[in-house]
DNA sequence: ATTTAGATCCTCT
DNA sequence: GAGGATCTAAATG
């Protein structure tokens, strides 16, 4: 089994953390041990404070929030519109209080079960998207604040050379608020790759 | 290709 | 009470 992503490397600065990322491998375990995982391949910077967008731009942690105002390196995994969680892994020391959401997998071990609940996709839109993903990998609130360093269950390992890796970025999905914010470049993906999620990135054909 | 509507419920003001 | 870091299907040009 490859080796699990340690403290090092969730201390890095978070925009760092979303490109090194990409190329990684979320692995979840399920109770009878059979795994489900796929490689990162697309990701959003919220950067705490600084980030209007951000769920924790008030600075106030609320009952939702407050793990991103812990340590780094646990899962933020969030409902939203009533039908869908999102994932985020959480960046920044304690009190700083930012993320990075996971946005595609391309299904790697378990796709039989991430198919499940679209038995008729490709497996390339298995998982690419931040809800689609959540679905695949049967995350939700009983996933919500894990320890990613130190949990059996969940956790993000080793998986392609970083040097494989072709970076593309562009402005953040889904942001509905009128600010710059909703544009900065704090989205990142895997150049090329069939697994990222809509709408493309600017440079791409 | 682009737009719209609907599902559906938690969170925070 | 409003709105949301989404997704799908259906309608339209």
């Amino acid at each position: 089994m490859a080796r699990k992503l340690n403290k090092d490397f969730y201390s890095l600065e978070t925009i760092t953390m979303a490109e090194q990322l990409i190329g990684k491998r979320l692995v979840h375990r399920l109770p009878d041990g059979t795994r489900l995982s796929g490689r990162i391949v697309e990701t959003e910077a919220y950067i705490g404070l600084e980030d209007p967008c951000c769920h924790s731009f008030s600075g106030r942690p609320t009952p939702r929030t407050a793990v991103m105002f812990g340590s780094s390196g646990f899962s933020y995994i969030y409902f939203i519109y009533g039908f869908y969680f999102c994932m985020n892994v959480v960046a920044g020391n304690e009190g700083v209080p930012e993320a990075v959401l996971i946005r595609a997998l391309e299904p790697v071990e378990g796709v039989d079960l991430m198919r499940a609940p679209r038995p008729l996709a490709p497996t390339h839109q298995l998982a690419n998207g931040p809800g689609k993903l959540c679905q695949a990998l049967r995350l939700g609130r009983e996933q919500n604040a894990l320890d990613l360093t130190n949990n059996s269950h969940l956790w993000i390992e080793e998986d392609v050379d970083q040097t494989d890796v072709v970076l593309i970025e562009g402005p953040r999905i889904g942001l509905s608020i009128q600010h710059d914010a909703a544009h900065w470049p704090l989205r990142f993906g895997w150049r090329g790759n069939p697994s990222l999620s809509p709408p493309k990135f600017p440079q791409e054909p």
